[in-house]
Order: structure tokens, then C-alpha cells, then sequence
DNA sequence: TCGAAAATGACGAACGTACCTCAGAAATTA
DNA sequence: TAATTTCTGAGGTACGTTCGTCATTTTCGA
């Protein structure tokens, strides 16, 4: 005896298919006894509705969009293949997607970009970009409008997103920091932190996280205020012998975010030595390079796959009205050393 | 205008609907020729089979076992915990799942076990076995018999088995090492290896890796002779108490597998001093806590969810006659820290 | 050139669900 | 009680695919 269907809860409630599909639709015109009698017989017959035959039989289509910034970021790119992929593959099944690039630091276009979406031909948006009051006001309107929207990578909490798709970076920073920490010679020593703004919240998370565990568990590091180089290799090229210059002794690099190429080449260029601990996040083709060739320590990690597919999870079910397990949809924060590369 | 359709694929190669059918599911009866044009028309317009319409059509059942050690193991608990959720959610759509506990380190009792699964009852079996001539033949056979088979957590390379679900345990191995040699205070002293029995393959190659790094790159890392305790916490006791009396100096300890709320709980017992590096494998809820606790330093882990995830795709492909795309089942060695625990 | 074998076509029933229409039953109101 | 209004049932068609049967056409060897 096979799964049951919607034929054996119409059999068990003692109604006709008709009724049953009613309720399972949540279409008007059952009684609420009614209703009560053939949720009854659902959760009696233990019965799950197959949603591919579901969305089969709706001819159902998934239209999302994921607006993504259009910084020549490695990040992003490896985000954007693996959108492809998903695509590709059958995971994203009767769904079509959308990749917008935008301005994500220019509130002004991102709204622009937010608002050009149709709400009749998308059912869901997905988006990376820094949290601004304006554009908490274009995911409202999104939400009003129907669609289901998630954070992306960086949050934005005091929005109406349905969910944030990405890693807890005060912990992530947390991570950097006890590696750092415990990778450092003798455990101590002057460690810099570059950033590329100090602005964007997932920045300042980790950048807490990080100082928080140095702070309480090594003693023995100093960290030296933040630089920032607002994805300009010029800046970074000049903050880094400036910080440099300032305290030869330093033993440690920590990168917050984005710009790992610049603050790489810089390194390289200085002719940095040996035993700098060099600690950076996402692995691209870049930083999976400098792990190779043992120029960066470790790399704080998302897996982008997980990310898009996650995000696709969350985007059809709160399209089709479901609960989300959120226990399943949780980031982790991985490490990667030379030695587990995948 | 929707994705392709059959019916598109047979209008556009000029055949009927059954032909593109038999083409579609290699049935027979079809020319070469006819073939080719199907094939060509699939190319053409990017025609990719829906496969839950297919498998709805099919009503595919697909049954597969799960040969795991009947030992109480915690890996094992939360590998069986991990299936019991891939059977409840959706995943397993159209799927039934069988766990056969078996005396997996008896290659006698294993023979029989495979040997009692039915192939008409069962389109695939995994196996988390140690590698032994007799489960070599045990493959064969089931192989034999049509069923898709693939090595769980600890391969079998020798073996006609589909495919290995589980990590690389050189590398892992290697992982172990690095951070061992970096978490040591100075980079130096005696670390001693703790194996349930140094006969298992994964052990080997865990060992191999773990001692390869530390000799080359951290010189002031003595490794002691690996000490076996054959998953008997007396055992365990005895020869942690003979090690540490032999070696008051040590530094670290690495498990290379399980048996590791014994080693945890003698350690504790010895009244193990705060600074000595315990890395283990696998994350379970004793060493979650260890880690929490900070008695641990570092879990060597492979994310048990993707586990099962990555099997049940591979014998559903292989069942199916359907390539696997072997980059998409690569299971990561994952690190956990006590700050990136999920 | 014939006949057998092989290849192909035409069709229909299924899989589990959605969604539509229309008729009829039950409940509610007047 | 009649006239509504609200529920409910029956039945059909559809989604994209599989798979079976049976009839027809093509191919090829003798």
C-alpha cells in the first residue's frame, strides 16, 4: 500500500474529491466542520500531498529574481555561476530565474531596480545588498505587492523580508578570531583589519565577533583600528604600507569582506613574510589560489551552492504559502585550510 | 513559451510520440538513424525531461537499504537520525528507505546480511563497512543482481561499488595535522594518535595524512606510536593512563575515529590540563558539547545530512541509468570550532 | 519479388493533483 | 414555507511523461 492520496482522504472524510482539494487549497465554500472533518482524515492517513504532481498539475512557474551587485566582486561571480548551475540542473525545477545586477551601494538605483520589478510576471525577489532605510521601504512595497522577498548574503533585519539566506557573521568573526588567535606565533602579536567599509553591517558584525573572542581569550593580540579601502586597490595599496609602516611588527591580517584581490596583491607586493597569518572570507578562485600557495592561512567560508539553493527553498515556499524548516536553512559558517579544500 | 515538451521534441525530429519515448528511455527498436534525429531535435531545442512528471508516470518506487553498523556508535545514531529526516521531509519523494543494522566488523555476519536482501524488493543498497575480501564479493554479487550499490563513510576502492559517499580521509587526515601543528602553544611537543584499531582503511589514511603534514611542516611535532583501543573504554583507559605516564609531556591528542566519549571521558577523568589540543573526528552531540566546553579544540566532521542527501541522489541516478554528476557529491571535510558550531 | 523481421505510428490509460463547471443538497433567511 | 444563499458532489480536462497494445509501414535478406 502505497502513500495515500487525495482520493483516500476523500474516502476517510466521507467527501468528494472536489471538497477535499477545497481545503487543501484553502478555497472558500467548505463548512469549517467540513474542513475540520477532511484535516482529520489528513493527518490520520498521515497524508502529504506530492508536490511535484502539485505543481505539475498547476503548470505551475516560479519567476525569481536575484538582484545582485554589479561590482566585478569574485564573490558575486561565484554566486552568479552558481545560479547558473541551479538553473542548469533540474533542482530548479519549473522555475525560471532572474539575475538583476544593480548598484546595490547606491540606494537611489537599488530602489529604482527594486521598483522596475513586475509583480505579475516574478514571485519572489532575492537580494544582496546593504541594509538602508530606503531600501527597507522597497522591500515593503514588495511584500504588499505579493512577492516573497529574502535577504541575501547580508541581512537586512528591521525589513519585512521573509529571511535572511546567509551565515551569522558575528560568528563568523568569532571563527577568524579564534583562528587568528590560536595561528599566531606564541599567540600574540599586532593583528590589522581591513575592511571595505565599516559601514556595512555584516562588516561591523564580524568585525565585533572578531575583537570579541581576542579581547576575551588572547590577551596577548592587539588589534589595531580598522582600515578601509572602499574597493579601491589604490587605497589599499596606500593604507596597507601606511599600516604597515606604522607597526612593522604586525602578524596577522584579517579581511572582512570583499577586496581580497587588491589586499592579496598588496601582500605579495610588499613581499610579506612567511609566517603572516592572513585570514580572509569566501573562497573564489582567488583566495583558493593564495590557501594553495599557503599566502592566506584560512578562509571563512558560505557555500554559494547552498546559498542559491537555500534561497530558492525559502522563495518557493513562501510563494506556495508553506512553512520553512528553518533548522534546514541554516548557513554553515565553513573553514577552509589548504588541506580541505574541496 | 514553456519549456519543451516531448511533443515538441517528436513534431520537430518528425516522429511520433513513442518513438521519442524509446529514444528518450533507450528501449529498443529504434534505427540508429532515428535516433540521431531524436537526439538531434533534443539538442536543438534544449529539451530536458521533466523527471517528476516522469517519475509520476512511472509511479517509480524506488527502495533502498542502508546496511550501517549496529554498534552504538553516536556517528552512527546521527547518520540514522539523518536518514529518519530525509524520510520524513519530501526529499525522499516516491523513496522508501530500509536500515539494516548489521555486525559490520564481522565479515561473515555482513555476507549474510547483504546476501538476505532481496533484488526484486531493493533497486540499491549502502554500505558503511570496513573493506574486507568477503564484502568485496558480497558487492559483486548484489551488483550482479542489478542493484546500485555505493560505499558509505569508509570505501571500498577494490570493490564493483558504484561510488564512494563520504570524504577524503587523507585529506582529512591532513586537516587534522595542520591545525594540530598550529594550535600547539609554540608549535611543538608530543602528540599522541588514539584509533579504534589501526587495521581500517579510513584509520590508514587518516594516520598517513595527520603524520605527512606534521612532518613536514611542523619539525617540533613529535608523534607518538598510535595507541588502539578496540572501542572498549577499558581499554581506553588503560592505555591513555599508559601513555601519559610514558609521556607526561604531551601535547595533543588526535582520534582518528570513533570511541570518542571514551577518550573524552578518561581525559576528563586524568584531570587533563586546559592547554592540551584534543581534535577529533565527527560531530555528535558529545563532542559538540566537548567542543562547547572547550575540551575539545577542534571537530573534524562530514555534514551527515549531505551524507545521506548524496547517496540517495547517486543510487537514484545509478538506478535510474543516469550519469551522476560526480563534481555535485564531493562531501566536504568540514572544521568546527566551538565558534562556527551550527 | 516476396515474406519475415524490424521499425514506427496512433492511441489510450495511467500517475497524483489542480481547477473548472454544473447540478443538487443543505442551511439560512425572509 | 418559500426563496435564497451557501455548501457539496460528480465529472471532466489538463499537466508531461511512461508504457502497453496493435496496426501499419519500411527494410532487408533470400
Amino acid at each position: 500500500m502505497g502513500k495515500p492520496t487525495v482520493h483516500d482522504i476523500a474516502r476517510e472524510a466521507g467527501v468528494s474529491l472536489a471538497t477535499v482539494d477545497r481545503v487543501l487549497n484553502a478555497r472558500s465554500g467548505v463548512r469549517t466542520q467540513t474542513v475540520e472533518r477532511v484535516q482529520g482524515a489528513i493527518r490520520k492517513l498521515g497524508f502529504v500531498r506530492d508536490m511535484s504532481a502539485a505543481n505539475l498539475a498547476r503548470s505551475r512557474e516560479y519567476t525569481f529574481a536575484f538582484v545582485l551587485p554589479d561590482s566585478p566582486s569574485q564573490f558575486v561571480s561565484t554566486l552568479r555561476a552558481a545560479l547558473r548551475d541551479v538553473a542548469d540542473t533540474q533542482i530548479a525545477d519549473r522555475t525560471t530565474l532572474r539575475v538583476i545586477p544593480a548598484a546595490t551601494h547606491d540606494p537611489h538605483a537599488l530602489v529604482q531596480v527594486l521598483a522596475a520589478i513586475d509583480p505579475r510576471r516574478c514571485d519572489g525577489v532575492a537580494i544582496m545588498a546593504p541594509e538602508t532605510p530606503q531600501l527597507r521601504d522597497s522591500v515593503a512595497r514588495l511584500k504588499a505587492a505579493g512577492l516573497a522577498v529574502v535577504a541575501l548574503v547580508s541581512d537586512q533585519p528591521n525589513s519585512e523580508r521573509d529571511h535572511f539566506v546567509g551565515i551569522n557573521n558575528t560568528a563568523a568573526g568569532r571563527t577568524a578570531g579564534v583562528l587568528m588567535g590560536r595561528f599566531l606565533p606564541q599567540n600574540k602579536g599586532e593583528v590589522l583589519v581591513v575592511a571595505a567599509s565599516m559601514l556595512a553591517r555584516d562588516s561591523i558584525e564580524r568585525r565585533g565577533g572578531f575583537g570579541a573572542v581576542l579581547a576575551a581569550d588572547f590577551p596577548g593580540v592587539t588589534v589595531l583600528p580598522s582600515v578601509e579601502a572602499h574597493d579601491d586597490p589604490d587605497r589599499m595599496d596606500r593604507v596597507l604600507h601606511a599600516a604597515f609602516a606604522a607597526h612593522p611588527g604586525i602578524a596577522g591580517v584579517y579581511a572582512l569582506a570583499s577586496g581580497n584581490q587588491a589586499l592579496l596583491k598588496t601582500l605579495a607586493d610588499m613581499g610579506h613574510r612567511d609566517d603572516l597569518v592572513v585570514i580572509v572570507h569566501e573562497l573564489t578562485p582567488i583566495t583558493r589560489t593564495a590557501l594553495e600557495q599557503g599566502r592566506v592561512a584560512a578562509v571563512i567560508t558560505q557555500d554559494v551552492g547552498h546559498l542559491v539553493r537555500s534561497a530558492l527553498r525559502v522563495l518557493r515556499a513562501r510563494t506556495d504559502g508553506q512553512e520553512i524548516v528553518s533548522d534546514q536553512e541554516r548557513i554553515r559558517i565553513e573553514i577552509m585550510l589548504r588541506e580541505n579544500l574541496p
